[in-house]
DNA sequence: GACTATTTATAAGA
DNA sequence: ATCTTATAAATAGTC
């Protein structure tokens, strides 16, 4: 593969540092570069960069949660302990979700990191902490949040009703195949069985997990990342 | 800026498929695509998009994290329910923070977001509600919350430092709850089992959709096809 | 899981 | 902060 560099015509009309010097072109900037991912140094650098990389990530976050139908919340703290959060459909609703059913549904993969390593070692690193919580202490843990949130998740509500209309669930296949038994119930039978089923489904999802916990490594192994701390 | 694109000269032993056309190269690959940001509709496409950008966003949440001393928690729950969380350092610690001096502490940028349309939108990808939570009904919210995750990182800390912060089957729990119909199963029994009920899954959610697609915007069902591997 | 052609994110500079 | 530009990094399509 060659690459040639070649001034397009200049009809620019203010971009005065344009400039050839030998048979070649000054370059506007350096372009992005390579930087090491540890501490930055320069606070109003870090900052700099806090700002644009947040945002970064809530983008990515956001585009996630539309192409995969995902729920996702994040919270970022910045240095100065003010904090910055991301949430879809938002974040109190997720986090009830992660607290109420999360351990019982299929197994969470919780990961804590507490970055360390060098790009370098990356493949290798496993995370410093890797747990699951126990069910029950999760329940005593999360139950009066969980109600705590609903109470505010009311008072939202009003005000979310009447800006609702965003994007139309997309996913409009299968519906015919529909069985019977299940077409006639109603909305409140429906949401009974499909609570019920759920329980059973993670019951399943942990037993195979037990069968088979060699195996499946695969899931949420994280890696990557970089260098120490300040 | 011209580029001539040039075979290299073709030692590779197993590159059978390169081959030139014309005086161009075939390439390997239509190489990435833009795509659209909306629900990709294929379950399968779904399921490997969900998987390739979790682990992005966990690795840009890590980097972010180290870059600018910044905590982070994400949690991500699947559309089959499973969920995903990235912490740094770890996830209870910066729910803990979020909850107990979050607000009071210079105005958190609390945000939710119901899903964009196109990436041509994105710059116009402002959140869909921007709200700030007022600070006694956050302090009510969550004082039950930081007193129960106190007690149980301690909890946590024993267990930990006893078993080297491995990720052993520490999921035993919840197994003696096991339905005798499902214990008796084996793997494979379970699998399939598993699956039918994931497909009935589906179809139930989405009729709930179809029937509650006014009354409940807030339906905590709403997922589609559950996918057997998250 | 791997590979690449591309798109996308972003470090620097202004 | 905002914009630009060159470059690094993520990832869609493919195998």
């Amino acid at each position: 593969m060659v690459i040639l560099a070649e001034e397009h015509h200049d009809h620019d009309k203010n971009n005065v540092r344009k400039n050839i010097v030998s048979d070649t072109v000054r370059k506007k900037s350096k372009g992005r570069q390579k930087i090491e991912i540890k501490k930055i140094l320069k606070p109003d650098q870090r900052q700099v960069t806090f700002s644009k990389r947040r945002t970064g990530l809530f983008k990515k976050a956001g585009e996630l949660s539309v192409l995969c139908g995902a729920e996702i919340a994040i919270i970022v703290v910045s240095e100065g302990g003010k904090p910055y959060t991301f949430g879809s459909p938002n974040v109190d609703q997720v986090l009830e979700r992660y607290v109420k059913d999360g351990m019982s549904n299929g197994g969470a993969e919780m990961v804590s990191f507490k970055g360390l390593c060098s790009v370098e070692q990356s493949k290798s690193m496993l995370p410093d902490e890797v747990y699951r919580v126990d069910q029950r202490d999760h329940d005593d843990k999360y139950k009066c949040f969980v109600e705590a949130t609903r109470e505010l998740e009311e008072k939202r509500k009003g005000k979310r009703a009447a800006e609702m209309g965003g994007w139309t669930g997309a996913g409009d296949e299968g519906l015919y195949l529909w069985d019977e038994c299940v077409e006639s119930m109603c909305l409140e039978e429906l949401e009974e069985y499909l609570k019920a089923m759920q329980e059973m489904r993670a019951r399943i999802v942990d037993h195979l997990e037990q069968i088979s916990i060699k195996e499946e490594t695969d899931a949420i192994w994280w890696h990557e990342i970089a260098q120490l701390e300040d």
